[in-house]
RNA sequence: CGCGGGAUGGAGCAGCCAGGUAGCUCGUCAGGCUCAUAACCUGAAGGUCGUAGGUUCAAAUCCUACUCCCGCAA
């Protein structure tokens, strides 16, 4: 089978590695241009096209996909793959593949459409996620399904955890989908338009914690936003405004605080919520590394966080 | 050279602006007290103040360069 690969994100590269294994072997992958990240603004390439290019696959990064319309044309595609890619898909490129053009998506679809789809189902308390692979159309996640494969979320879960869990998932997801379009039996699957919902993308804003909500739901963000974007509070040391970041675990503890009064229970370093409060476990102080928040009490005398 | 914060005994910090015997909260070790404690008391060990130069009678502190850590931004 013909088949082009689409893709940046690190959730994918298993599902790459399985290609290059196990076949069909990606005519080509398809991914962001490299960027300049990290302190010192530094282009660095998607650890995927590192892969591909030591696999000898040809690798294209253009700006907009739909530039290079014609030369992914020109290998005659039967499958597009997407998962992660970072780009909306135009027509042009929808109708590229004779077969299909499918994505891989990390919620049991019609939940969590969109970017951040891992995240939300830790934060809204799901007991499970999975892959869904989907028929692309211009609505955003919103396809035809051919198949998904559902896992547990743990109670000490984190985006991170869920991320690695799922991406070790998708390439069975992928092999199922690919073979069933294969020999005709992949089913289409709509989705309930009515049960969907969507998340958009997570920014470093989004993870400011808010004192004033249920102690389980901030628990349930902090190991959904680690690592990324990570939640943090603004800690009021000596009259200064200073940000601090926190980390999981978070421990619902039954004491009464008002939202953002701090108090040492027992050493530990405990906040009050809307409801109940939370005993913290791991801080990171403004332009300090991470340490534990009996550590960060030794240094510093946080009056409150807001 | 994108912007900014930081490096001080094992941990987290103060001292630096206005140079002049290394301090705080813990931890460790020893002893004491207690029915008992992540309790309390007493004592001790442990630091060439990131590195290299410079200024000075004298540098953790002022100047220069370098190394490493971190936040923002991506």
């Amino acid at each position: 089978m013909r088949l082009i690969f689409i893709a940046t994100g690190d959730i994918a590269l298993p599902s790459f590695r399985h290609l290059l294994e196990n076949g069909p072997r990606p005519l080509a992958l398809v991914t962001q241009p490299d960027k300049p990240t990290g302190r010192h603004q530094t282009m660095t390439p998607p650890a995927i096209k590192v892969e591909a290019l030591a696999a000898g696959i040809p690798v294209y990064q253009p700006e907009k996909i739909g530039d290079i319309t014609e030369e992914l044309a020109a290998l005659d595609p039967e499958i597009l793959v997407v998962m992660a890619y970072g780009q909306i898909l135009r027509d042009n490129i929808l109708h590229l593949a004779s077969r299909a053009i499918i994505n891989l998506h990390a919620s049991l679809l019609p939940k969590y459409r969109g970017a951040a789809c891992i995240q939300a189902a830790i934060d809204a308390g799901d007991a499970e996620t999975g892959i869904t692979a989907m028929h692309v159309v211009r609505a955003l996640d919103a396809g035809d399904m051919i198949v998904s494969k559902s896992i547990a979320i743990a109670p000490d879960e984190t985006g991170g955890s869920l991320h690695d869990r799922l991406a070790d998932l998708s390439p069975s997801v992928l092999a199922e989908a690919l073979a069933k379009l294969a020999d005709g039996t992949a089913p289409r699957i709509a989705q309930d338009d009515a049960a969907s919902s969507y998340i958009s993308k997570l920014e470093r804003d989004h993870g400011k914690l808010d004192w004033s909500q249920d102690a389980a739901a901030l628990e349930r963000r902090i190991r959904a936003y680690d690592p990324w974007p990570g939640t943090y509070t603004v800690a009021i040391e000596g009259g200064k405004e200073k940000r601090l970041k926190i980390f999981p675990p978070a421990t619902v503890t039954d004491v009464n605080l008002s939202p953002g009064e701090i108090s040492i229970i027992d050493g530990h370093l405990t906040v009050g919520c809307g409801t109940s409060a939370l005993r913290l476990a791991a801080v990171q102080p403004d332009g300090s590394r991470r340490m534990s928040a009996a550590d960060y009490l030794r240094g510093r005398q946080p009056a409150a966080f807001q």
